[in-house]
DNA sequence: GTAATTGCAAAGCATTTGCAGTAAG
DNA sequence: CTTACTGCAAATGCTTTGCAATTAC
């Protein structure tokens, strides 16, 4: 039982492409309105389903915008995240202090490792502080 | 205009009291199961308008699990959280280092103001671990 | 050729909401 | 009394899934 291979489908590398090419950190349904304009054909499914492989293999990170959609970001290289508390964008952000290390965690009950660390923040973006 | 007045309800009382009582940061079905015991005839709907309405005022947090449902701490003191990858679970965790200060940022575009920061870790939990 | 992947449509879950009845102050 | 709040049930919104048809390799 080795891995299935992986195909690189025209679906799966536009996404990618796509992806890759704005800032903007979509949401699975942004990004198949822009997938669309070149895939007129593909699903909403098959967006999905691309976009959970590619988080899979390290291509793409996925962003836990708490309980609103997830939002996906091809930029892979490390840095931070505000998040506007009323429509959920999401910007980058260059935080200067080193990501917190594992290390310096003094009590955990019931858990067996502990393997990463983020730094979240939560801002209003320009457009919902200018609508009040 | 002036904001409506609030009113304690049984519901509100014991949701709020179940919720400090216990230190396993319960998803809002969770709750609603250990409420029923008290409340037998308490709806769903009332959990989640009622845990929102504790949010607002401050006297809970909601604490963001990407993707999965939504889980609440009765505990609002100063602490962080590691979140099971596999099962969602949510322990405390005491970090040493300060919350990150949101004047160190260098760099946002099109955001208005940043005024909360939150570490959040990824681990797993014993139960998963043992799981495999 | 074979099986990974697709499009489609239906299902699944967490959460929200409309409404008529109930109860807190 | 007044109106905030409740229970119920239906609706919403995001995401996942089953299946027969494609298509990458």
């Amino acid at each position: 039982m080795s891995a299935p291979e992986t195909r690189m489908t025209r679906q799966r590398s536009v996404i990618l492409e796509e992806l890759r090419k704005i800032r903007s950190h979509p949401t699975a349904d942004e990004l198949y309105g822009i997938v669309r304009n070149r895939l007129p054909r593909i699903s909403l499914g098959t967006v999905y389903r691309n976009l959970d492989f590619l988080v899979e293999v390290g291509e793409i990170v996925r962003l836990s915008s708490a309980g609103h959609a997830m939002r996906f970001d091809g930029d892979i290289s490390r840095h931070q995240h505000v998040r506007c508390i009323h429509c959920g964008r999401i910007a980058d952000i260059v935080y200067p202090l080193p990501a917190p290390s594992v290390d310096g965690i003094q009590e955990v009950e019931d858990f067996a490792s502990i393997f990463a660390s983020r730094i979240e923040f939560d801002g209003v973006c320009q457009p919902c502080a200018v609508a009040g």
